[in-house]
DNA sequence: ATTAGCACTCATTGCTAAAGAGTGCTAACA
DNA sequence: TGTTAGCACTCTTTAGCAATGAGTGCTAAT
């Protein structure tokens, strides 16, 4: 594999990015100056073929990228390229200002990557199960009803109403909240215990009952919550792409992105070492999308909660600009600010 | 409009309800039992034609229904027939036991409506401003953060962090959720007037930042509720439907699915007299339906909060058996339980 | 090693003919 | 007078076929 040809191979990529149209040499020769002639380049095109890095749809058409093609367009060729100003503009001035909270971070990425790529654009955010309470409240809202808040270390709220026996105090309540904050505030769910949670109940003795429907109160909110953990938006400007003329792979796309289970095991298998992964067709395991390609990266929400983000698009992807986006937003979301 | 005429154009209906195909008078001659021929049929169609119930794609194909012929058919032709017994258990036996709250309620309905029907289905949730504010309560979670929670009278319950001064006290924060309490609570939304909101300032002179910051996040809040009023489900089963075989379409209505204020304000204009109202083809505003049919429907959640149920499929839809399904479910949730 | 030239391949496009579904009209019938 | 059989006519759909054209692979010349 000499310069010449990964440059060659280069040019059919990005050729067949843009257009969704097999390459033919004439093309290549006029459009991109290596200074070859087609028939040059003919040669080199069957060589690169024998190779595997490219295929031809039937004899005599132009020739398109294969799987290992575009694999060793992104191990060997790629070069991560800056961000347009204007984009990168977009993106630092959609993120300032505008975070209170996770979600909200979660939100605006979402947003961002399913504009500026027009891929539908996943995130998967921390698990609950890594996730500390930070505190509890429990307000009395009628006789028999009580508000159970639960607020998280990345400031997520959520609410449960909770049945009190008529005549309960809003004291009691305070007497039951601040046994739950003083010991198990701080600490991850996974990692209450028996002891951790006979303690508790060995300080609230009189208010057993409530103090079980509580804790579970809570249990069962922090693991909603990790069912919750996948995003998705971006979808219908996925039908633009010519991949997508044909109902019947519409509609099987659809149905997939409609498995937010299958989406979260996709994400969840986490990145080792790198910062960012690439599958490309037939790499990825589901059949529904053994013809597209997904990016995953890997985010450190202000340096503490670690999420990934995802991308999934036709093979015919912009790869370099899609890794140098998530790449930008991954540096937005970590910072402390 | 003679009775035989009514069949002929009911058997023309169904036929092109269940097979999408323009309907030929031999088919109707031999498939439904009139006993007539086809030539009599076809003198019959060519009254209906003229009469504007029924069209022919081009000449010499066979009929099917014009909207109004479908528009007749709904009104003077179609007769409420009883559910299938198996529905009505699968939907009697899905609402028992698992309503706790509206939330509940609305996510069954949904998910009844879309698998039965197996058309996308909308629910409209009562909307904010028609809620008044049950209470407010502020919690101080950190130096400079407060929670301020809404609890409305259907028991939603909305959280919104707010920025308060450094060694701003629980206490203070106390006392203007007691003046909010007190004067704006148990009030609509919509009827907060400027009078109301004078006196509340007045009372709160000093706190005048943090409580227009309170007030602030109360409206944004109810209203953002209000844009989040409606909920669907479904959206990919009608890509089976014929009519929706070409992807130019598709794209066309999973975008306008995907505009939920448009959603919601076809959905709002809310029915007058009647429990249901059926919209076919170009009785509908938007260009992007002119070629389905809505079928909406009025529900009382448990005899309180007001809203409403919709369909949207193509203008061949099974309106008898949705409508009696819509109505199930209506009971349904009606019922105090 | 590169390139011009040329025959060859195969999808796409356009055209025409045949098939088929269904109508509308006319004339016969009860 | 309403109904029906028969038949010509219309218009879509399908298949087949030739022309077009993009692009290749090979050969021979540079």
């Amino acid at each position: 594999m000499d310069e010449r040809k990964r440059k060659i191979l280069e040019a059919i990529i990005l050729d067949y990015i843009s257009t969704a149209e097999p390459v033919g040499s004439r093309t290549i020769s006029k459009k991109y100056d290596l200074n070859i002639s087609p028939a040059t380049i003919r040669n080199e095109m069957s060589d690169l073929e024998e190779m595997g890095y490219i295929e031809q749809p039937y004899t005599s058409a132009g020739r398109m990228p294969s799987d290992s093609g575009y694999r060793y367009y992104v191990d060997y060729i790629m070069k991560k390229n800056k961000l347009d100003d204007a984009v990168e503009r977009l993106v630092v001035s959609s993120f300032r200002g505008k975070i209170n909270k996770f979600d909200d971070a979660i939100a605006v990425s979402m947003e961002l990557i399913a504009r500026i790529t027009r891929y539908p654009s996943l995130v998967l955010a921390p698990g609950a199960e890594k996730l500390s309470l930070s505190m509890i409240r429990m307000l009395k809202v009628e006789d028999t009803k009580a508000l159970l808040i639960l607020i998280t270390e990345n400031r997520q709220v959520e609410n449960v109403f909770i049945d009190i026996p008529s005549g309960f105090l809003e004291s009691d309540l305070e007497l039951i909240t601040n046994v739950i904050n003083s010991k198990l505030s701080g600490k991850k769910i996974s990692d209450w215990n028996k002891t951790l949670i006979a303690e508790v109940y060995h300080e609230l003795l009189k208010q057993k009952e409530i103090l079980t429907a509580v804790l579970e109160a809570i249990e069962d909110r922090m693991h909603k919550n990790k069912e919750h953990r996948i995003h998705l938006t971006g979808l219908i400007q996925m039908l633009n792409e010519p991949e997508f003329h044909d109902v019947k792979k519409v509609r099987s796309i659809l149905a997939f992105f409609d498995d937010k289970k299958i989406l979260e095991n996709i994400l969840v298998k986490s990145l080792q070492d790198d910062d960012y992964e690439v599958y490309i067709g037939k790499e990825n395991e589901q059949d529904e999308i053994k013809d597209c390609s997904i990016i995953k990266r890997k985010y450190n929400f202000r340096g503490d909660l670690e999420g990934i983000l995802g991308i999934i698009g036709p093979k015919r992807m912009d790869y370099s600009g899609t890794i140098s986006l998530l790449d930008l937003i991954s540096d937005m979301l970590e910072q402390k600010k």
